[in-house]
DNA sequence: GTCTATATAACGATAGAC
DNA sequence: GTCTATCGTTATATAGAC
């Protein structure tokens, strides 16, 4: 990793577990890809595991037998979609300069959220999925180093701009009005405010 | 209502029926206000009306005697929450000019909804909630004639902006990062975004 | 890997007494 | 306006057969 973080306390660097080393079978991931679209129009507490079973035309024991609870099913949920920030974060991570890393990174983190919109509501929003997730080392693990990439400390605002940006990106994308809206005119729009209000050349 | 806005059809506005001027007993105020809680805490469905009765010490008929389903109570919060919006959209209405009446209307959804940033994640994000929200016209009129007002039709962008903007206030204030900050400082903070996003000064 | 069957609890909602 | 009591349904979760 070419960025050194002075601002903030990283773990360890080598030995992380990778979420995109976690194998799963045909049948977990029939599981997970109803679930996710579940969650997405019920919200999490809005599905039940009936549900998930009646999607993938199995019953609930067939589910249970894969995940032992409910709360396992969201947690592999997240996982998987966590697998494409991951990526975006270690491809940042691995740019020569501080300034050319955050530039790649916000950029990739912008075409995530825009390719996987429709799920971005209940993975950022969802009450079950927030306290979850907050409990999850693995999960929490990356959005702190992505924050702690993107932060610069040049000022007191600092905080404010960048929890701007990242919830302006992500709460766009899921927005009704650019529903229509083709992923590449939204990508390029979302970029755009984020050179003006941000003063990042992209 | 000084403002004409010829390119959308609006109702016709003489007898349109006040959110403001819907009257609730004490015991319907603190369901609505435990509900409001809760939602936020755990979403709506989430929420049980054994919770809310819960909440308020008394039990769950009570809760039935004052409104019939749970969907009623829902859609409730969501009008004594709107209120604050029919009644910055009213104001901006009555102002003489269009881009006067667009720079009120956008400086008072923001400072409503950091006011209220406790509860905008769930009123704004809830599956169930959008739901509710999008089959009850007293409110989807009252969001109509807000996008109506800040759109201005002079580029292919508008909605993209528009959605920006909205999807920027409604996220800011529920992020993580600025929870500590006070109301002042967040305010101002949008204020500047919102400067850049419409090159306006406001 | 999926099934039937079941346990236990909680859900939304109603009836009727006070 | 609130209570007790209850209805029918659904929830999460498990046991054991195939």
């Amino acid at each position: 990793m070419a960025i050194s973080l002075t601002s903030m306390t990283i773990a360890a660097v080598g030995d992380r577990p990778r979420l995109q080393s976690i194998r799963r079978t045909a049948a977990q991931a029939r599981i997970l890809a109803a679930a996710l679209e579940l969650f997405a129009q019920h919200g999490v507490s809005g599905t039940s595991l009936q549900m998930i079973a009646d999607e993938i035309g199995v019953t609930k024991a067939a589910v249970y037998h894969q995940y032992r609870t409910k709360d396992e099913i969201v947690l592999a949920v997240a996982e998987s979609e966590f697998v494409a920030l991951e990526a975006a974060l270690e491809a940042a991570e691995a740019e020569k300069s501080r300034e050319q890393a955050r530039k790649l990174l916000l950029k990739q983190v912008i075409s995530t959220a825009v390719e996987r919109r429709p799920w971005v509501r209940s993975l950022q929003n969802d009450p079950v999925m927030i306290r979850l997730l907050a409990g999850h080392e693995p999960l929490t693990d990356i959005m702190a180093r992505i924050y702690g990439l993107l932060l610069d400390d040049t000022g007191p605002q600092a905080n404010v701009r960048i929890a701007i940006m990242g919830a302006t990106i992500g709460a766009t994308v899921v927005h009704p009005l650019v529903a229509d809206l083709d992923n590449q005119t939204l990508e390029r729009e979302l970029l755009r405010v984020a050179k003006r209000v941000f003063d990042i050349s992209l």
